[in-house]
RNA sequence: GGUGAUGUAGCUCAGUCGGUUAGAGCAUCGGAUUCAUAAUCCGGGGGUCGGUGGUUCAAGUCCACCCAUCACCA
């Protein structure tokens, strides 16, 4: 087998929102397959990048008071700390907002428009006088032309569904000023996707290769049938003020950020061939013998599917070999929410001290390489975890470690073993070829099916030979030392088995079996004789339900007592690179409760006895609340933006007293007190509540 | 509304070209075991394959309609 070349992406996080478990789908899945192909011995390079233009962060940046370079950048880092987090290995994280990635947008842009296939229109929007822009769909807000329902959306009524345009709503308002908007024309720059060249291209590009059944259905859908003209021009411009690039010639005018976006795939590799000394050309060129994948989740099949190979083709690049798109992630069955706690954030889940792996493996465990959803079922996730990893497959190890370190010196057998482990466990190890080929068409479902098959297996052969009571029995010991070198050896092999999908329990499996970094073609063979191996420490705990609880927890508190690191608003003006997905279902505040689940939340009024900065904490106070008869408690509350300690001292407010106390970075939190804010952060401000005089601390609040 | 998908055990999922008695893991129940961080092994119970109708010697699988869920409609 030749080595081959390949360029993986993941679709582009957009810079104004933090990673959260539905992106973990798509980065997960696209790490354990550039991993699975390393280990193969090939050439693969895995590039991603922010991204970064547009509205909404141009808006978010001058709400924070910053530049929006300030905030790409902060968000960049955080990216990048949750990726390597989940050990999403990439061999380049760059931005959209670079050289680069201007160069490849200006390269493309005016190659198509070599030839003809810009087109300029006028076209009418409504503009904001008072912010002195245009609206996007989204930012405009009225009266749902069907229906009637208020305050919907530009661009779809949430009430009865209906899609139209912004100006056919009654009563239209800018979402950010609140004005009266006005209908102006302005010129727009359009990619011709309807030019014939362009349909004819796309049939030809879509039927070819092996693109997911469901997605080249979707994919006909949208270009109908032979001879219909159902794709319509794309408009590729906005207009100042905007953040993104300049359109060359056109002051003013810039280009969409759903322009630039994937051109920051190429973007993100130029800038990681410069540092490493790779050939752009050997990738990218028209008759690359390379192979080009991009992972996207299925909301977005629509701009890789169609306009960017469009793109890619009249500009005379290579197009993408295939598109792998997957479904969303729904937390026990539904989407996820905050007032659930299930809309969880990588940073929450790291900081709550679980293990990323274990969410690797669940994934994997359920990824199938379809665009079907994938649930995440908590109590499936901890028995699944504990009983496929800790249970069987780590078992293996703990199993056979003891003896080989207690009774034969920590070496293997002396002799070749390999004809004893073919007939203790036959097959396996040609195993690893037919694991290579799920893990290839990215079902990684079966191919973890397929290992914990092997691991049950092995586990049958420990029952059958029964190393304990050969422990026990006088001239044993040959045998006792076959056993347990067979288990370490079908051990190593489940480990290379697992290892893209367990990268950091590989390394110490690696470590404890005192071998190189394993490959693929590492499965085929055993350990050499006499291999001495290192003392086995235990390579995975097991996961409690508490810490489940725990995590649930922080995601739920944190909508009022911390504010979230932005989050990516669920109502996005637009869509990106990086789909919005599983946006909360926005009517659970108004779901009604029952008086006794009121009642069971203990609300008290509070001294603030004392509040101090915390070291290192970015948005949290740390407060002593005084309850008079209840006593004290310390509690960390989110409000370092909106308030400074010194004038909190002395002041009366409202607290939750029997919240379960939770584990943060700095302390222990025993409670929340109230405070009030814009759940979607659309304006800004944190505001605590006061009782009116009179009240005395540790009075019950209903 | 249109289009596409999904629906199999309590839960999560396999089920190839239509072909034996529909499978696995988890959970549950019974038994064994004690090397392993209670992990492991053997066995049992548990199913109208969403529903109705059709094609066929034979349907979880193919067709039609219906129901439910999800997504997309740039």
């Amino acid at each position: 087998m030749s080595p081959r070349k390949i360029l993986v992406t993941s679709a582009l996080p957009y810079a104004n929102g933090a990673i959260h478990l539905g992106h973990l789908v798509e980065y997960i899945q696209t790490d354990i397959w550039t991993r699975f192909q390393k280990m193969r011995g090939h050439e693969c390079w895995y590039v991603c990048a922010d991204d970064t233009h547009g509205t909404p962060i141009m808006l978010r940046a001058e709400k924070e008071g910053i530049t929006p370079e300030q905030l790409i950048a902060r968000v960049h880092g955080e990216h990048s700390r949750d990726f390597s987090g989940f050990y999403v290995q990439f061999d380049n994280y760059h931005s959209t907002h670079s050289d680069e990635t201007r160069f490849y947008a200006e390269d493309i842009y005016s190659k198509l428009k070599a030839a003809g296939l810009i087109e300029v229109r006028s076209i009418e929007q409504f503009y904001d006088p008072v912010k002195q822009m245009f609206l996007p769909d989204r930012f405009i807000k009225g009266e749902c032309p069907k229906c009637g329902a208020k305050d919907q959306y530009g661009d779809s009524c949430e009430a009865c569904g209906a899609a139209y345009a912004p100006t056919d709503l009654k009563d239209p308002v800018s979402a950010i000023s609140g004005a009266k908007p006005e209908l102006k024309s302005s010129d727009h720059y359009f990619f011709k996707l309807s030019d014939p060249r362009c349909q004819t291209f796309l049939r030809e590009w879509t039927r070819q290769g092996s693109l997911q059944t469901e997605a080249a259905n979707k994919l006909h859908e949208w270009l109908g049938d032979e001879g219909e003209n159902k794709l319509t021009d794309w408009d590729i411009s906005r207009d100042a003020p905007y953040f993104g690039f300049e359109i060359p010639g056109a002051p003013g005018k810039y280009f969409y950020v759903w322009l630039d976006a994937p051109i920051g795939y190429m973007g993100s590799f130029k800038n990681f061939c410069a540092k490493k000394g790779l050939n752009f050309d050997d990738y990218w060129k028209p008759d690359s013998k390379a192979e080009l994948y991009h992972f996207i989740g299925k909301d977005i099949l629509y701009f890789h599917a169609l306009f960017w190979p469009a793109e890619l083709k009249h500009a005379g690049y290579r197009t993408p070999t295939n598109v792998f798109a997957h479904g969303f992630l729904t937390v026990d069955g539904a989407k996820m929410s905050k007032s659930r706690g299930t809309f969880i954030t990588a940073e929450s889940y790291l900081t709550q001290g679980l293990n990323p792996e274990w969410l690797r493996y669940y994934f994997a465990a359920k990824l199938n390489g379809t665009m079907e959803d994938l649930d995440l079922n908590l109590d499936d996730f901890v028995s699944r975890v504990n009983s496929d990893l800790v249970g069987k497959y780590i078992n293996i190890a703990s199993r056979a470690a003891g003896f080989i370190a207690k009774r034969f010196d920590g070496k293997l057998v002396t002799e070749h073993l390999t004809e004893k482990f073919d007939a203790a466990l036959p097959d396996l190890r040609e195993v690893a070829s037919e694991i290579a080929e799920y893990y290839e068409q990215r079902d990684f479902a079966r191919a973890m099916r397929r290992v914990m098959a092997l691991a049950d297996q092995i586990n049958q052969y420990v029952d059958q030979n029964k190393p304990w009571e050969l422990a026990k029995q006088a001239g044993q010991d040959a045998k006792l030392h076959d056993v347990c070198s067979i288990l370490i050896n079908a051990f190593r092999i489940l480990t290379v088995c697992l290892k893209p999908v367990l990268p950091k329990l590989a390394q110490r499996a690696e470590e404890f079996l005192n071998v190189a970094p394993l490959h693929w073609a590492d499965a085929a063979h055993l350990l050499p004789p006499a291999h001495a191996i290192n003392a086995y420490e235990h390579l995975m705990t097991r996961i409690e339900g508490k810490q489940i609880e725990a995590l649930l927890a922080a995601n739920r508190e944190s909508l009022a007592a911390v504010p979230p690191a932005p989050t990516s608003d669920p109502q996005s003006p637009q869509r990106h690179a990086q789909h919005q997905q599983n946006a909360e279902d926005k009517m659970q505040s108004t779901n009604p409760i029952s008086i006794d689940d009121f009642m069971k939340v203990d609300l008290r009024i509070a001294r603030i006895a004392n509040a101090e900065h915390v070291e290192g904490a970015e948005k949290l106070l740390k407060l002593t609340l005084d309850l008079g008869p209840l006593g004290t408690r310390q509690v960390f509350a989110g409000i370092k933006s909106a308030y400074d300690p010194a004038t909190l001292v002395g002041r009366f407010t409202v607290m939750v007293a029997n919240l379960a106390p939770r584990k943060m970075k700095f302390g222990m939190s025993e409670g929340m007190v109230l405070a009030a804010s814009d759940p979607e952060g659309k304006t800004g401000g944190l505001y605590i509540l006061s009782p009116d005089a009179g009240a005395t601390p540790g009075m019950q609040v209903k």
